[in-house]
DNA sequence: CGATTCCGAGAGCACTGCTCTTGACTTGTG
DNA sequence: CACAAGTCAAGAGCAGTGCTCTCGGAATCG
């Protein structure tokens, strides 16, 4: 399991790498519909076909740069929310997500967006994709929240649902959250969808004409959540 | 500004609503991606070039469903809203919207997800696009909500954009929401992203692995965002 | 060194959106 | 009624796409 051992295997890593470099400049110009591999090729001098060597379909490479996606944001994150009182990573890492998004737009709507072709997203790209929301349940288990209301009680059925997500090993072998109250890992999932909600309402164009600069919104909005979530208060 | 008045303008706007509902076949079998001017043709008979008489481009076509899309899930919320107590009201329309949404998964993904090309949505859509909306804005004038938790206050730029909004003009004349709270007409852009949030992560996958089944994930939240809007609790 | 594996190039298939021209048909009017 | 204007479907064609297959040359391994 040498690392680049022979000139030919650091020779294919550094093409593949630079094939997804070319593709993710594509990507950010035009967005994922008009990605080609031709001109992907044709930019570094080499002829189409020669790039089914590194990725076997259209699709693959698609699916290459949505895990690269995934790893970028979800490191963001990551970065955003270390230290500091519950709230503030809170906000932080809210802030840091949007912020890639609004880099990244295009990125942010492949892995955001509507699924590619007839969706073929593997295995592989939920370790990646489950960095954020984990991001949010590391936030959740450092806290004793007490949320500014009540709220229906949880149904059988989902509590269950959610005692099994906290049950639920993740990729680095520890389980994901099996202390913390269900009432509260609820409430993650909630913000989480509100959070990608905006985000996708702001870059898809649904607040042009009502909150159209979203900055103040969006700001609000993640206080609000942070009450619903019961996020000890800031000062 | 006689309608249908000769043959042929009664065989054009045939021939018009036939080619958009094989476009919107195609469409829910295969997606938007796979949607070809061509194959559209050759169902009906007839050669590509036919077709461009009746839209300009592939994107016209697209737009015309998207518009198409829009106003059928609207009146479906529509419909469902129709009489009764407000959090019943809201808890019909939530569920049409979804039930819309997964029969149509196609449309869904083609109106809320990734906007398609340089995305071209221009002003014919956004009449068709507020309909669902204005059914919530319908219901929360109908009532008099008090709110589950007070959350911070509105900063003075998010309270004018509010503002400029209640005042805005209708497609029907009538201004939105001028008599609503500021701080209402707030929340129902939460509820209102929140609700799509979930949509998009149901239908996109995102729930995959988490809530997975989402039917009671969805109606625990519907609750809850009822509970955050204010409105008076059912039976 | 020899055999094997890997790699890029090229040709080619079936498909796409779109344009332009041609000839036939339908209109409404002189 | 007849004729000019307008409209239409069809066909050929262009530039581009994803993808496959074959073919020589080069690197690697035993």
């Amino acid at each position: 399991m040498n690392a680049s051992r022979t000139a030919r295997d650091r020779a294919r890593a550094e093409l593949t790498q630079e094939i997804k470099n070319e593709a993710r400049r594509q990507l950010a110009v035009d967005g994922a519909q008009k990605l080609s591999l031709r001109s992907v090729a044709r930019e570094l001098g080499m002829v189409s076909s020669a790039l089914y060597r590194y990725f076997a379909s259209r699709d693959e490479l698609l699916t290459a740069l949505i895990i690269d996606a995934y790893d970028a944001v979800g490191e963001q994150a990551e970065k955003a929310a270390e230290g500091g009182a519950p709230r503030e990573r809170w906000r932080k890492a809210c802030h840091a997500v949007r912020d890639w998004a609004r880099a990244n737009p295009h990125e942010y709507a492949l892995i955001y967006g509507s699924p590619i072709p007839g969706y073929a997203a593997p295995q592989d790209t939920v370790a990646s994709a489950a960095r954020v929301p984990m991001v949010l349940i590391g936030i959740l288990r450092e806290t004793n929240p007490s949320p500014a209301f009540e709220g229906p009680p949880l149904t059988d059925g989902l509590a269950g649902q959610l005692r099994a997500l906290g049950e639920q090993v993740a990729p680095d072998g520890e389980r994901i959250a099996p202390d913390l109250p269900l009432e509260t890992l609820n409430r993650g999932i909630v913000v989480w969808t509100q959070l990608f909600g905006m985000l996708s309402f702001e870059l898809f164009g649904q607040f042009v004409g009502s909150v159209d600069p979203t900055n103040e919104f969006f700001d609000h909005t993640i206080e609000q959540l942070a009450d619903f979530l019961g996020l000890p208060p800031a000062r």
